[in-house]
DNA sequence: AATCCAGTGTGACCTACCTCACACTAAGCG
DNA sequence: CGCTTAGTGTGAGGTAGGTCACACTGGATT
């Protein structure tokens, strides 16, 4: 379990087995089944996640009980509500399992403490914060440029192998298209 | 000039006069004018850029030729093609000015340095940078869940001053819309 | 075996938004 | 001063995609 982290961190930076023995001594693990929740909007949100194993979908839900999917995660991502999670207010997302998932969590307070007290660290998180924020950016211009079809074939190229695990009405929600829509695209 | 870059620093670490000696011989400034570029689509990336004064837009054109806004950069903000920046590869996007500008240059190898020899400064990038991908993550939700109408009410509370100094043809290849639709929103 | 339900396809209609076209104003410039 | 150009408003008609309704399949539950 923990040996999947300390692989997916030392892609970035690489780590002794000491400092590796401390990174692992903030974190712990957790398993979830399908359909739990990891954050539930509402929640003061105590982790940011990494996935080990299984599939996790990043959701808001409108005012008229529409689904919105902001983010998948898979394994070797982090996930949380960050926005929650950074400020410590509660969350205005939820996380749920679309398949059982193992997850390795960390807690704000150990973020920091391990920042400081290991540079490579923060130098490793703010790799991944970077990667993430122009991933954000390019979801943004695929919004705004393509069409429901174009931004399919786009997730088909970045995700292949995302669209035979995910229900086609939870693809919809992430695409920003009806279920109907996405149905009728595949022609 | 410097001391702004100062003053936005220290609002998230303290330093000493001694340690932003050596922080700010890692920049160059530079003005623009309006209408001119700082980066260009197909240029490599140099810099990124801190915005002393002025306003940029950051834009991508498609095929058609149409721009679409994927970020304004006003006083305070961090701006570039991090994408093309980071890897080093040729710009997606161009960085224009809106307004004369006055902005702080940061080669990508002195960003590297400075993170390295000051390990205030990459926890101060690793902030910005969680926080720019947080506030990527609310503009995807906006798009995935609010109407045209809804969407530029957001970017006035948001936004507030930025809908007064910017022309309405480049807010509405911002929030995605046409000119027109934005035209007939005021209602 | 009978039932339930998640997942999906599809037809019919509706609407938010786009495009094209034209008009008007205010500002910069010879 | 007249001319161009940027910025904006507005009408008319088109379309991508939404909503609602119903049907079908296959796996899970009793």
């Amino acid at each position: 379990m923990l040996d999947k982290l300390r692989e997916h961190i030392e892609k970035v930076v690489p780590l002794t087995d000491d400092e590796f023995a401390l990174v692992s001594t903030h974190f712990t693990l957790r398993r979830y089944k399908k359909h739990q929740s990891l954050i539930q909007e509402g929640d003061v949100v105590q982790y940011a996640y990494f996935v080990v194993s299984g599939l996790l979908k990043l959701v808001y839900t409108d005012a008229s009980g529409k689904e919105h999917i902001v983010s998948f995660a898979m394994e070797d991502w982090w996930e949380s509500d960050f926005g929650a999670y950074y400020t410590q207010t509660r969350a205005t997302m939820s996380l749920d399992c679309i398949e059982d998932a193992s997850v390795i969590c960390l807690p704000l307070d150990n973020y920091h403490q391990l920042c400081a007290s290991l540079p490579k660290m923060a130098h490793f998180f703010l790799t991944k914060s970077t990667l993430g924020h122009i991933g954000a950016q390019q979801r943004i211009l695929s919004l705004l440029t393509a069409t429901a079809k174009e931004r399919y074939e786009q997730v088909l190229q970045r995700f292949p192998g995302l669209v035979q695990r995910v229900p086609k009405t939870l693809l919809a929600a992430y695409l920003g298209v009806s279920r109907e829509t996405l149905s009728r695209l595949s022609a």
